[in-house]
DNA sequence: GCCATCCAATACTCTTTGGGTATGGCGCAT
DNA sequence: ATGCGCCATACCCAAAGAGTATTGGATGGC
């Protein structure tokens, strides 16, 4: 489990489907199908449901979104308190 | 800012000294040198003091200290509350 | 003062991980 | 029945991370 899953995992339960999570990520979509089975699977159970208009959270899911929330708050606190200004990783820079 | 970085970063702290470090967190000294020196690189200061008897915080790393082991304990939680069992990866299986 | 010792840092290589492109498979709507 | 909009898979390439070998630098014993 990485940081990058976790905020994967939150921008696709944000978006309910895959591809507008990659454009919002700045990636492509099956690098993101991939991140988020492979935490499925360190997870050891399905975090989304698969339907054909997109990604629902199952209840697994509803567990964690909140406290993934929280862990890239901690880091973004934890980074700024520590001065890092400018630096942090889940912006990319605007186009 | 990874997970890893932030778990080599703790252990560091506690050892006072990358060599032990290293050992602890099962890997060698090289690499561990360089994700400390890469945390500090982005987090724009300097986390500890090289001493010729080891590493010491400084006050960038006193602060970050606290913040960074409830940041692994969240995720500890978090994976755990959805249900990953003997699955987390910081305690590599016993040699 | 010199040498052995104990640190962290660097050079270099290799394996592993992660992202991109192209394409397939499946369900739904028309 | 065909086309469209999803996610999944196959394959390739680039980047990140870990290992081995070695260097540099400070300290303490002699």
């Amino acid at each position: 489990m990485s940081l990058a899953q976790i905020r994967y995992f939150v921008t696709v339960a944000e978006e309910g489907h895959l591809g507008r999570a990659a454009e919002r990520l700045h990636m492509t979509q099956p690098p993101l199908t991939r991140q988020i089975r492979s935490l499925e699977d360190e997870l050891g159970q399905p975090l989304f449901e698969r339907t054909p208009r997109g990604m629902r959270l199952t209840p697994a899911g509803e567990r964690l979104l909140p406290q993934a929330r929280a862990i890239l708050d901690s880091v973004e606190r934890a980074a700024a308190s520590v001065g890092a200004l400018g630096k942090r990783d889940g912006e990319p820079p605007p186009d």
